[in-house]
DNA sequence: TTAATTGCAAACGTTTTGCAATGGT
DNA sequence: ACCATTGCAAAACGTTTGCAATTAA
């Protein structure tokens, strides 16, 4: 992670408190976070930090490529770690939980778009609605 | 489309110009259409329908099932009737069409995804984004 | 030193709401 | 006649912006 915060610097721009603080509170969630989630989580620790001071800087980082968010159903956006291995989300309707899954399990699909519609798919960071494990049983 | 202005009826609500015009136009919409892109149709059809109005009348109509709305990607809310195959969007990031394909495609995702992680995924209405064939040339 | 960054307040675009007037049934 | 529905204006919501003050480099 620090050397991800160095990536910031090395790419020419400032490493504020308010900066840190946002980029690790993306980067440690165990989950994904609105704007406004975030905002709270780092008031928590530096309060009088502003919310668009934190909308700033999710732009930032996203144009980084270090965090991303996405608009998943109907929600606000969430932002969350850019991961390694691009993956797909699980998204339950239920408790809201978000799961990833690798992007192989699309390949197929993929390819039968392609093939059928010419449509050359992205399957990055794409949402699959349902009800997870948890709260079918 | 008289039968399902029937159905509204049968469910006990009224039959007014707004609505019956609202209606019509998401279901003869080439398109997907916003609810701004609504409300322009429909006042060149019957000046003075309020904004308001038609939010009311989208959401009564996806209550009934009638018709549904996606936000795709980071875009506003686009309604489209309800048609009768459920489908998935491909949406070109360029031009941003939206092509239908049938959810038989997804099928063994859907497969996968239960057994793999207990998951029961929804594939009605979800979006794969990428480029169509006309963009790509 | 100085340009990037911040806080603040105000604007923004989309959607929702309260309420009195209207109009389907 | 009744109550769903409408228009209007105002609020709510998440997000963005202009600007003067601050601060990392």
């Amino acid at each position: 992670m620090d050397e991800l915060l160095g990536e910031v610097r090395a790419r020419g721009h400032r490493m504020t408190p308010q900066r840190q603080l946002i980029f690790e509170t993306v980067y440690t969630a165990k989950k994904h976070l609105t704007a406004e989630e975030i905002h709270e989580r780092v008031r928590k620790r530096f309060r009088g930090v502003n919310l668009s001071t934190v909308y700033r800087n999710l732009d930032l980082l996203e144009d980084l490529g270090l965090i991303c968010h996405a608009h998943l159903g109907h929600s606000v956006g969430q932002y969350h770690p850019t991961s390694g291995v691009e993956h797909q989300h699980l998204v339950c309707r239920v408790c809201g939980s978000i799961e990833e899954v690798g992007v192989q399990l699309m390949e197929p699909v993929r390819k039968q778009v392609l093939s059928r519609s010419g449509f050359e798919a992205d399957l990055t960071h794409f949402a699959i609605f349902g009800i997870c494990r948890r709260c079918r049983s």
